[in-house]
DNA sequence: GCTTGAAGCTCTAGTGACTGTAGGTTTTAG
DNA sequence: CTAAAACCTACAGTCACTAGAGCTTCAAGC
């Protein structure tokens, strides 16, 4: 293993993200600098390879980066209780469910879009009258936060 | 019905968004500019109404402002083809199905990292180990990886 | 007609989580 | 020793809003 003095461009491909990010990470604190060869270029060894990980991976589950500070936070000391990491996960779930739920009905909103489309013509097509008039939802969506 | 000179807040309401966020598509030319009072405040009518809730609706859906722009301009010109309108539904459709398919298998990973935390220290948090090691993930997440 | 408070106005900056670019320097393979 | 790839900093841009400062206008009650 190379396990010391492994360049940002190594780094980014092992975890799969851009070297940007890395750097991203290290402005704001998330993760901590690195060592510098003598022209100032950023060396890498397995620690920051394996919190960088942890983070990329938390990231996919959709944890904000506030979540992740205070995971990582919590991670590092050993003793502390796990109820907080167990609440910011349960957290995390409850909005996932969220989005699930508004996804799903959503896609059955555009399938029966694409389904009932049998006019050729703008003034009988499926897609824009179903947008333009919300009554013809069968749920409403507008739940309350906005989503990205 | 007030269907003239309705002031800003109260289109806001109607449609369920912030008086900012209508000034904001003003502002990047998706809503018509407003007629204005002698005051110069903005009123409007129930076509601008429709517009925006038009603009919400497909909000809702995930269709980015872009692609509402090309469903504004088509449904505009009402002799035009329905197939691009299609094609933008359907385009968001799979963009649905692949957002609700990745949230499913989050939310699973997620419920296992709580059903199986065992541990009331952090030394022995599943939520924590999970997100360190990629490796007790079921499913791989990390849709496409720029890897060598 | 006058007052008052809510609602409106513009303009600017901030959010989250990066991504891209310009212009220069360092490293490394041949 | 050279040339190309990778690195560096610093800053601007993305998306779709959101928040705030500091001012003006409107509508209702008296």
């Amino acid at each position: 293993m190379n396990d010391v003095a492994m360049p940002i461009g190594q780094l980014a491909r092992s975890v799969g993200c851009k070297v940007q990010t890395i750097r991203y990470y290290e402005q704001i604190g998330l993760l901590p600098p690195a060592a510098r060869t003598a022209g100032a270029q950023r060396r890498y060894g397995e620690a920051h390879r394996q919190k960088l990980s942890f983070i990329r991976h938390a990231r996919e589950l959709g944890f904000p980066l506030p979540a992740i500070r205070e995971l990582l936070a919590l991670a590092h000391e050993q003793d502390s209780d796990c109820a907080r990491a167990d609440g910011i996960a349960r957290r995390q779930l409850e909005a996932v469910n969220r989005r699930v739920a508004m996804l799903m009905s959503l896609r059955s909103e555009l399938e029966r879009m694409l389904k009932h489309d049998h006019g050729n013509r703008i003034r009988d097509c499926r897609v824009i009258a179903t947008l333009a008039d919300h009554g013809l939802c069968i749920e409403a969506h507008h739940a309350d936060g906005a989503d990205s």
